[in-house]
DNA sequence: ACCGTTATTGGACGAACGCGCAACAGAATT
DNA sequence: AATTCTGTTGCGCGTTCGTCCAATAACGGT
């Protein structure tokens, strides 16, 4: 196959890695698997990666670190704090759920993969933090009121999971629409924001 | 090996199958496992069964039932709506986590796997509709306040879904008592029930 | 045009996998 | 006590896994 440099091979090699990952699942990835997909023979990617863990725990990073910084691209183009939760959410639900499964997959594989499990728990961190993050602000501009924002982002996060998580494994099994109110009423319940003013902006997002 | 029935033996194979998903995940359990567990030849499960899926996909099911009737025994011993909803919490997030492995695995697998999803979603389901009993009969008795039983039913579970998922992928991240708190928090704020009896309840039941 | 560097190959290696089968052993039947 | 039935054994089969390594081929500098 055509040389390339190492930097185009690494990406090649994730960028397969993960074509893969979303047909068979990431646990199910194997090396023959990835060369397979490139086009080339298997000992390349041990000549760029340790382990097959590493290959797996990099392509899963290169995926949901993409979606991380969209996110926090979105939350900082929002004006105030209302909006800024509304992007956080759509952000985090997108039209495509292929990364969820992702996520999902990780998950079961987080206990017996270790360098999977510290990228997977790294990101989840900082899902966490620039939630809280986002909760802060809201209570010093007055917008939230929230006695614990790290317990409640926690609580946020994890609906917002949830509901990805019954879409891409059962299926539609939620409505769409449902889902996303439910997630604004969330935020709503924890954050004591008045009326339906968090519904409104997050159904309006998901709506466009 | 001890001859045992065919009855006999087909559980003691499921549960030994099963005591090793909980410690490597499902995917993981291989037939020289599940024999190594019982102490018996690995040639006997196939006497048993056609397949090592078959095997795994009754061991999920045999596991994931004999919880939801654990819980719906526990709710139903309870006498008012608080100690319900306790019990509830409690019996979904027990002192061993090793359940939550074989959920992680089966919501990875689902969408892959159609034998599987089917048990999945129909113990989920389950699990979801329970709820919404416990929080209908609260507001029948004017113990709960609750707008919309379907939608924070979704919501507590995946409360309950997130705090389990972090401790069994990510290790002991978030601390036991934070979590025990923050998902009675959760059902607090769903149900508007008054003060913290709730949380009282969870944490005296966490704590025995 | 040469040569050193290195990306890439292709197969070997041992371990572990699901599965199948002939032989064995213990309970039930006669 | 002899015989039948069947639960159980122990190993072998073919395959696939991650990993490793000597050989090869393509590129860049001189």
């Amino acid at each position: 196959m055509a040389r390339m440099s190492p930097d185009e091979r690494s990406t090649a090699i994730l960028d397969a890695t993960l074509a893969v990952a979303r047909r068979k699942g990431l646990g199910a990835t194997t090396v023959r698997d990835v060369a397979a997909e490139m086009g080339t023979s298997s000992g390349l990617i041990h000549h760029y990666f340790d382990s097959m863990d590493h290959v797996l725990a990099n392509a899963f990073e290169r995926a949901a670190g993409q979606d991380l910084s969209d996110a926090r691209g979105a939350v900082e183009q929002s004006s105030d704090s209302i909006a800024r939760i509304a992007a956080f959410v759509a952000s985090y639900s997108p039209g495509d759920d292929s990364t969820m499964q992702l996520w999902l997959d990780a998950w079961s594989e987080a206990a017996r993969r270790p360098e999977l499990q510290a990228v997977s728990k790294r990101l989840n961190f900082e899902w966490h933090s620039m939630l809280v993050e986002i909760i802060r602000d809201g209570v010093s501009a007055n917008v939230f009121k929230c006695p614990d924002p790290i317990a409640s982002a926690w609580r946020i996060l994890s609906v917002l999971d949830g509901m990805a998580l019954q879409r891409v494994a059962h299926g539609e099994v939620v409505d769409r629409a449902d889902a996303s109110v439910w997630m604004a009423t969330a935020a709503t319940l924890e954050l004591d924001v008045s009326a339906n003013r968090l519904v409104d902006a997050i159904g309006a997002r998901a709506g466009a």
